[in-house]
DNA sequence: GACGATCTCCGCCCACGGGTGGAGACGAAG
DNA sequence: CTTCGTCTCCACCCGTGGGCGGAGATCGTC
C-alpha cells in the first residue's frame, strides 16, 4: 500500500502558493508533483491525466472552489484522498471541506514540516488536522450522541417488529402512514406502538419520538412528514 | 499566555511510562515534570499540590481510570487540559475520553517527537489529535448535522415566545406541561403552536419534535417526560 | 402436543391535540 | 395617533391517538 513515491497534485489559484508548495515537497524525498491546477474546474482533467495520490486543494477558488471540487471528485471511483490547504481558519469552509470529504485540514502559516507530514498522512489513507482547527472538530465530536446510539440497547428490549414501527413514529409518522410503509393494518400498528409504550415505559408518542431521538433509534436527517 | 516553561503532570500507572515520559520531556528545553500519579484518584491531591499547565493522561489506571479522572478534573474550575495518552487505539476509550474532555488523544507508540508537539499544543489551551484516530473523528463529525445546528436558522423565524413554546414542545412535553413550565395558559401554549405550525409548514406535534430535532432546537439527552 | 412469544387483527370509548375564528393589551415604529 | 407585531386569552368542533380487552395464526421449544 504504501509507495515509495507519493503522487501529489496541487490545486490552487495562486502561482506563488503552488510554487511554494513544489520546493516544500520537492526538497523532501518521496514526493512527486504528478500536475497542477489554477482552479476546480481542472480537476477531473488532471486526475485523469495524473492519477494522483493524494490532492492538496485551495479553498479559495474563483470558478469551481476548493469544497465544490473536494465534493465532486470524492464522488468518484477510487478517489484519491484530499487535503486541504487554506488561509483561513473559517468555521465555515473548515466545516463545508470536512464534511465535502477532506480527509485533511492544514492552514497555510503552518510550518513546512506538518505540511510534509498531513501528506504523507492524508497519501497513506489517514487524516489530519490542523491543530488549530482540531479543537473545533472535538468541540462537535462532542456534541455527537454517547455510546453506540444505534439503538441497539432499545432494539434488545423490542420485538423486531415493534423496533420497526418505533423507527417510523420517531420519524414523526402518523399510525396510518407507518401502516401504509410497513405494509400492515392501522389497528396492528396500534397495538405495536401500545406494547413499546408498555415496555419503555413511554406515556405517548411525543416521549417515543424523544426517546428514539436520544437513544438513537432514529437519526436527525431522515425522511419526516411535513 | 504563553509561559516560558510548561509544568506538566504525568498520570500513568505503569512507572516504567512516566519515566519514559520523564526522559522526554526532559530532554526537551521549557517543559517541568511539576508531578506524577500512579492511578485517578490521585488527580486532585495532585493538581492542588502543583498546579500544572497540562496533565498527560493514561486511560487504563486500576481504580479511577483516565477517562472518569479527566471528567472529574474537567469540571473544576479552570482545570489544566487533558492530553490523553494510550496504548490502544480503542474506540470506546477515544470517544469516552474526548467526550470526558481531553483536549488531545495520542498513542504511546508515537514517535517522541509528536509527543513533544502534543504537549505543547494542549498546554496552549489548542487540541491534537494522533493522525491514527482523526479519521474517526472526522467520520463522526461529518455525521453531525451541517450548519449551525443550534437552532438559530429556526430561531430567525419563530418570535422569542414561539421558540420557548418548541424548545419544550421538542421534549416530548403536553400543552398542559408546556403551560404550568412557562407559567402561561393552555391555551395560549395551543395558540403558539399553531403559529409555530403555520411558519415552519408542520402538520402536528410529532413533525415538530422531529423538526427540532434536525435542526438543533432541542438536543438529546436533556430532561423528557416519561 | 402443549406452551409461550410474536404478529396480526377487531371493537369500544374518550381525552388530548389541533383547526378555526376570534379578542384585548402592550410596545415599537411610522 | 395609528399601525403592526407579539403575547396573552377564549369558545367550539372533531379527528387522531391511545387505553382496554380481547382473538386467531404462526413458530420455536420443551
Amino acid at each position: 500500500m504504501t509507495v515509495d513515491e507519493v503522487r501529489v497534485l496541487l490545486v490552487d489559484d495562486q502561482e506563488l502558493v503552488r510554487s511554494g508548495l513544489r520546493r516544500i515537497l520537492r526538497r523532501k524525498d518521496g514526493f512527486v508533483i504528478a500536475g497542477e491546477c489554477s482552479d476546480g474546474d481542472q480537476v477531473p482533467a488532471a486526475l485523469a491525466a495524473t492519477t494522483p495520490d493524494v490532492v492538496v486543494m485551495d479553498l479559495r477558488m474563483k470558478r469551481v472552489d476548493g469544497i465544490e471540487a473536494t465534493r465532486r471528485l470524492r464522488q468518484r471511483e477510487q478517489a484519491p484522498p484530499v487535503l486541504v490547504l487554506t488561509t483561513f481558519d473559517d468555521d465555515e469552509l473548515l466545516s463545508g471541506a470536512l464534511r465535502a470529504g477532506a480527509a485533511g485540514f492544514i492552514l497555510k502559516d503552518s510550518p513546512a514540516e506538518e505540511l510534509i507530514n498531513a501528506v504523507r498522512a492524508v497519501a497513506a489513507g489517514g487524516a489530519c488536522l490542523d491543530p488549530a482547527v482540531t479543537g473545533r472538530v472535538l468541540t462537535a465530536y462532542r456534541g455527537v450522541p454517547p455510546g453506540p446510539a444505534d439503538g441497539s440497547a432499545v432494539r434488545d428490549r423490542l420485538t423486531a417488529r415493534e423496533f420497526d414501527v418505533l423507527s417510523q413514529l420517531g420519524r414523526g409518522w402518523s399510525n396510518t402512514e407507518i401502516a401504509q410503509r410497513l405494509g400492515i393494518s392501522e389497528v396492528t400498528v396500534k397495538s405495536h406502538i401500545g406494547h413499546i409504550f408498555g415496555k419503555l415505559g413511554l406515556r405517548d408518542r411525543a416521549a417515543a419520538i424523544v426517546y428514539a431521538f436520544d437513544r438513537g433509534v432514529v437519526v436527525p436527517g431522515e425522511p419526516s412528514p411535513r
